[in-house]
DNA sequence: CTGAAAGCGCTAACAT
DNA sequence: ATGTTAGCGCTTTCAG
């Protein structure tokens, strides 16, 4: 691999030369800008990005703290993370915590500052003093999925509105007549899905609707395939579930199936979110979109001005007040998984 | 962020004794070790990994090429090679190459050898010619998926008898009974599931049955049930579908429940690979298993031999021949996707 | 067993 | 418009 150096004696000019036309900074005159050129591609050179991340004092990677790629939701939106970072010269290292905060704290502590230099963080089961501590340590973090805009975390995040994506999904149903309605929660660790269901139980509430059974469940197919069995055998007359997150919608619809209930005929099913499969399932998911490229978005460019600004201040404290971006509404998208509960 | 220098200082000892204990080195005293070991801790020291793989002359994370992360078998595969990767305390870059070359030749120019010291290669449509030339600049490449281990490609990589999936997949349907099959083929722009259809045609023709249909299809759960309804319409006889992969396998059986027809009473559905959602498909989907964290295993502990012995040579010129990883055989699963033709 | 010194490949003032 | 000079933070001979 050819160095700068090498480039510079090749083109008969110094380093510092090469450097200047491959960034366009300092004036280089344009006849020898070329002959640098052409040095540069008859020798193959590429710049060492270890070695200009030392010079630079800052790394060209963004590290994506997720609980397990595996869930579905996560490469839907590492890709438009990936998309977004691209735009501003990052490449993005994934780390799965697999909701271990020691594996996510042991990620920070190796990466952060060192070969990244910010931070996106989905719901990772991570520390939050981690966190702090990372930021603290000079290392802009931000939150890309806060689920309550009025209640700002003590970190930089994007907000979406998720208390209104669960009140959207029981208006819906609730507009289609269903009165017994099953609710299943996603319990990870923290009852992090706590806003979503009380957007679902304001909506009910409001709509003087007997408030119906909550189980909860992982977010998994199979969580949701085992709440909704239970939330189904323990009250037959439900005649609707509303489930915090797709994946353990499509779990209710598998139970539905094997109870021998057509959906939506006996039983509609609506998620939140909107991955990909809620658009492939059969039948299709209804569900409460919330938008995850323009979420990924909005965090890598937050995270990127956090980063710039954070150049400029002393040692890690960076602002005053903690920012936060807030996302579009959540929409409901009408599918085929729900309609008007029918008389049994 | 203090730097080993500070560390050296706190512990009034000189940088290169503090690097010594952080890497177990050369021998240095207990007590001087400690003392080290508590300025390390004091201070809340941390490598910086850019500075180290400058001075290193090699960096810590490993590239995974594939074509999108959004197809859900390369985030099941991605969570595998971190795994295996944090083994040898690599970080891993996800280089998604949307299918387009031109992408995957930029990423491969950017980081490999400077920010990556290991390529490693899913079906992400990348010009052979692009990784020939970072082989040859020295930064080790393997592809994860050859699928015909008697036709090594020029590169290292790790085989799965793939033609063997196809033949199994078309064996189980015909032990079955089932004589009109119809068989959806990934197209992939350059035909690359071949290997697995021809073990299916084999299959049939060994047991003389009737050659079916066949149609390609992107690898989709989209494709698949397009492609299988015009089979189904093009031929209503059929009564079981092959798919060279899962994703379209699932389509056929939308495609089914779309044209009435039960799974696997009127038709029974095969596919190849065993990703997560196959099990969690209604009816649950019979497929032929690949061992994919074994593969991902085997992908990694290849490229981290070719990249410890690439750094013996000189040059980039490395091995004499290639190597070729095979993994353990793929494995017919039986799930509820498949069954006796009923007779109709 | 520990220290001194050179340098990895690049950038960034500052000179010229 | 280009060259000089210092490092960035760490590793690594080679001395002592």
């Amino acid at each position: 691999m050819p160095t700068l150096s090498e480039v510079a004696r090749h083109a008969g000019v110094t380093p510092a030369t090469v450097s200047n036309v491959l960034r366009n900074r300092g004036r280089v005159g344009a006849t020898t800008r070329q002959r640098v050129l052409d040095a540069v591609d008859a020798l193959g050179y590429r710049p060492h990005l270890a070695a200009r991340a030392l010079a630079e004092g800052r790394a060209p990677t963004l590290a994506l703290m997720v609980s397990s790629i595996a869930n579905p939701f996560y490469p839907e939106f590492a890709l438009a993370v990936e998309h977004a970072a691209r735009g501003s010269g990052h490449f993005v290292i994934i780390c799965n915590t697999n909701e271990d905060p020691l594996t996510g704290r042991a990620y920070l502590d190796q990466i952060a500052g060192t070969l990244s230099e910010g931070v996106l963080v989905t719901n990772a089961n991570l520390d939050f003093a981690d966190l702090h501590a990372t930021e603290a340590r000079g290392t802009p973090v931000v939150l890309c999925m806060w689920e309550r805009p009025n209640e700002p975390p003590g970190l930089p995040c994007v907000a979406v509105d998720f208390r209104l994506a669960g009140e959207l999904a029981g208006t819906h149903l609730l507009t289609l007549g269903h009165r017994g309605i099953g609710a299943i929660v996603g319990s990870k660790a923290s009852g992090i899905h706590a806003a979503r269901y009380e957007g679902f139980v304001d909506a009910v509430r409001a709509a003087g609707a007997p408030k119906g059974r909550v189980k909860h469940a992982p977010d998994t197919i199979q969580g949701g395939y085992t709440a909704a069995r239970a939330l189904l055998e323990a009250d037959p007359t439900l005649t609707a579930i509303f489930a915090t997150n797709d994946l353990p919608a499509l779990g209710a619809m598998h139970a539905a199936a094997d109870l021998g209930l057509n959906v939506p005929g006996d039983l509609s099913v609506i998620g939140i979110t909107d991955i990909q499969l809620a658009r492939e399932s059969r039948p299709a998911l209804t569900t409460v979109a919330v938008p995850t490229v323009e979420v990924a978005g909005l965090a890598v460019s937050l995270l990127r001005e956090l980063i710039e600004s954070s150049y400029g201040q002393a040692g890690g404290q960076v602002a005053t007040n903690v920012p936060m971006r807030i996302s579009s509404a959540p929409q409901l998208v009408i599918r085929a998984s729900t309609g008007a509960p029918r008389p049994r």
